[in-house]
DNA sequence: CACCCTCAGTTGGGAAGTCGAACCGACACG
DNA sequence: CGTGTCGGTTCGACTTCCCAACTGAGGGTG
């Protein structure tokens, strides 16, 4: 929300939003096809107080939406909204990262129809793999 | 280190390690070509101690490396380890995503070569672009 | 050499966040 | 009724975080 002293950036944009330790958690249990509160709950590990906030603090930010599928004992789930859909690239990077550098064996494999997935970042526009050599920064009309 | 309650997956492994939430943005300030204490301070906006214990733990997580470059006043910098590069993807798509989702104009725009970068993930096995309903989970041998 | 500066942290104390367990309300089951 | 489930909220202890001040090793100047 304020402005934080640090470089302005979308990366710290974007962990304003999911950057604390259980919203990717909570957005990979829905990806997983768990809405409900509990099996939420119980995918993460987070204690309920935190993943209550978290889960309010998401539909917030328009990464889940909340849906009531029942009255009489007011029941409610969560689902993807487009920008919670839209992290399932960060959450396979990120998962392809912790298949690589944190984790002797990968305990879940993502398959990509009949083989594995190995996700790989190119360039929409010219379809070439994406090498950080080939990479530079430009800034934009800086705030201020 | 220890079990958590939680589902075991690398996504929670990945975490633990870089999911806090001045990790990612002290490795995009190494990424930045920004090697000196005082430089990813700076970036950061982080407090003082805690990019020093988040650094001191980067270094034993393998994710980045310090190297002493003067003794006469004892200097050191930091660079990414191979580990530490193995995380530029997923800074990328969480640059791309708080583009899309968390801020109104990317301050910072990404160009690869001469355009645009437009991150993109595609299955390194097949090269076809990635679609959620591709996309399947297995289980690997579950611990325990 | 005295003096002040930089750099890279460390220390201390208060504020804020996190945790686990207990509690709550609405309902369903028997 | 009594018991159980679901989706939370509340509570108190504990941990982490933030900020400002300090340290300590050296450098630059006169």
């Amino acid at each position: 929300m304020s402005e934080l002293p640090g470089r302005f950036c979308s990366i710290a944009a974007a962990l304003q939003v999911v950057g604390d330790r259980w919203s990717l958690l909570a957005v990979r249990e829905v990806s997983f096809g768990h809405h409900r509160f509990g099996e939420i709950l119980e995918g993460t590990g987070a204690p309920r107080d935190r993943l209550s906030a978290r889960l309010k603090a998401l539909v917030e930010a328009e990464v889940l939406e909340r849906r009531q599928y029942s009255d009489a004992p007011p029941r409610s789930d969560y689902h993807l909204t487009p920008a919670g859909k839209d992290l399932l690239p960060v959450l396979r990077s990120l998962m392809a990262w912790g298949d690589r550098w944190a984790v002797e064996t990968p305990p879940v494999t993502l398959l990509h129809h009949d083989h594995e997935l190995e996700p790989t970042t190119v360039c929409g526009t010219c379809g070439e793999r994406v090498h950080g050599a080939d990479v530079h920064r430009r800034s934009n009309t800086p705030p201020a």
